[in-house]
This record gives structure tokens, sequence and C-alpha cells, in this order.
DNA sequence: TAAATATTTCGACATTCGTTGAAATATGGA
DNA sequence: TCCATATTTCAACGAATGTCGAAATATTTA
């Protein structure tokens, strides 16, 4: 990924209401929240709201679909993805000590248990 | 990890000036760079580039430790791998899209190989 | 001690950012 | 069409942020 799409998405989630909302929505799976239901939950006024998800679907983090007359806004975990891994990408060089604990926690049970473990290319031949 | 120190280091990597001090760092390994280099190196004037270390330093992404009349900074990989897996925990609770390219990643052998692979827990049992 | 090198701190400035109230737009139902 | 609901846009304001020049601090060497 890009540098200038990486800076786009750390500093949308470098506020802790920007912060609250992405997680809320990760949370809450591809079927997303309604922008007023996602207001109540966190106690934001409506308006302010609406500049926080601008700021996140801007950075491509979250994606807006109208539903009715509400706008239901759903996390594109993804994006998520493509950031963490371009951070990770800081350490390579055989250098892991960043990667390390990273692969640590995805391989944990209680953390998005692999449905299908792909074959597995084995790690020194 | 606690979400204000989260939040600190989000907005600390999200600026391009500080990003770059902190991959440069990385790269650097745990020798780390004295502040005049960093400076040089990315043509940042010294008392902007001390701001910028200042901040990287209060997030706890880096550490300057004084050597001669010089201040070598070293990169705190910990703390980058710490963000890392608050940000992955957002996906948790059945939901892997998210962690799973990042597993993926993390596992490539381009990247942070693991020198001794540890006894490895079945995925499922 | 004095001078040179390395880095930080300070004060000021312009810019950016987040929030707010009010008005505007869009959709669905009577 | 008219009204109610849902969300966004706009303009303005205050707060926070990044950068700069100048001065201060710390360290080494002569």
């Amino acid at each position: 990924m890009e540098s200038k799409a990486a800076i786009d998405r750390l500093s949308a989630l470098a506020l802790p209401a920007r912060l609250d909302v992405f997680r809320l929505l990760v949370r809450a799976g591809p079927h997303g929240i309604a922008a007023g239901e996602i207001a109540a939950e966190l106690g934001q006024a409506p308006n302010t709201l609406s500049a926080q998800l601008n700021v996140l679907s801007a950075a491509g983090l979250i994606l807006g679909t109208r539903d009715g007359r509400s706008i239901r806004y759903a996390a594109q975990p993804q994006a998520l993805s493509e950031l963490i891994v371009y951070l990770m990408e800081d350490c390579c060089g055989g250098r892991p000590e960043v990667c390390a604990p990273v692969q640590a926690a995805a391989a944990r049970a209680d953390c998005c248990p692999p449905a299908k473990p792909k074959a597995r290319r084995p790690v020194r031949a």
C-alpha cells in the first residue's frame, strides 16, 4: 500500500471518537450500522459523527450504503489489514522483533481462528 | 495495551516526517542513529526533528540514549507490535478478515523468518 | 576555561483539526 | 403534495499541531 494511504488511515484512527466508531463497526460485521444508531450508541451528535464517518470513509476504512432513509456504514476489514501489513514491513530485513509477537497474536486460537488451515509451506525447507 | 497509548502511537505515526523517522530507526536496528544523522538523512532541520523525536519518544516508539555528544535514538519494536496486536483484536469474535491477511504476511518467508519455529499447537485439536 | 559540536528548548506564527448550531438534501409514508 | 425522519453540508469558532529562528544546555577537546 502507498505511504499516503497509510498516513490517512493512521490519522483517521488517531482520534478516540473515530477509533471507537471503527471498532464498533468492525465488531458489527458486514451488515454495518446506520449512522443514527452509531451516534446513539456512542453518544455523539449526528453532525459531528458525520464528519468522523467522512474521514473514515475517505481513508477507505469504512463504506456507507443507503438503506431506506438510513445510511448503513460497514467496516472494511481489509483496509486495516493492509495498514497492519504496511507497518509490519518496517521490520523486514531479518529483524523479527515486530512480527514475531504479531504472528503469535494472529496464531492465538481466541483471535481469528483460521477456519481452513491452508497447506503450510515448511518454515525452512 | 491501553486505548490512550494506542491513540498516542497512532497519531505519532500519522505524520509523514515522523513515520519516516520511525521506519528509518526500525531498519537501523537496536544500535540506533544519532539525532544529527537522522536529520541529515531525512533532510529535516535539527530543531524540527527534535520535536518529532519527542513525540515518538513520548509514545514509547523510540528511545534516546546519550552517546558522547550525540544522542542515539533506537526504535522500540515491541511498541509497534503492541499497537498492531491492539488493532488486530478489533477483529476478534470470530471475524477473521483482518487477522487472516496479517497472519499470511507474518508467515511469509521474506518477512521476519521465524528463526526457531516453536512447537506449534495444532489449529483445531 | 574557552571554543566547538550536538541537541534541545523557547516563543511566535500560520495551519490544520474537531465541534457546534443552523440550514440543506434525501427518502419514505400519509 | 406535505410532513416526518435520517443524514449531510456549511460557516464559524476555539484548540491543537507543526515549523521556524534564536537562545540555551550538554558534552568533548584544546
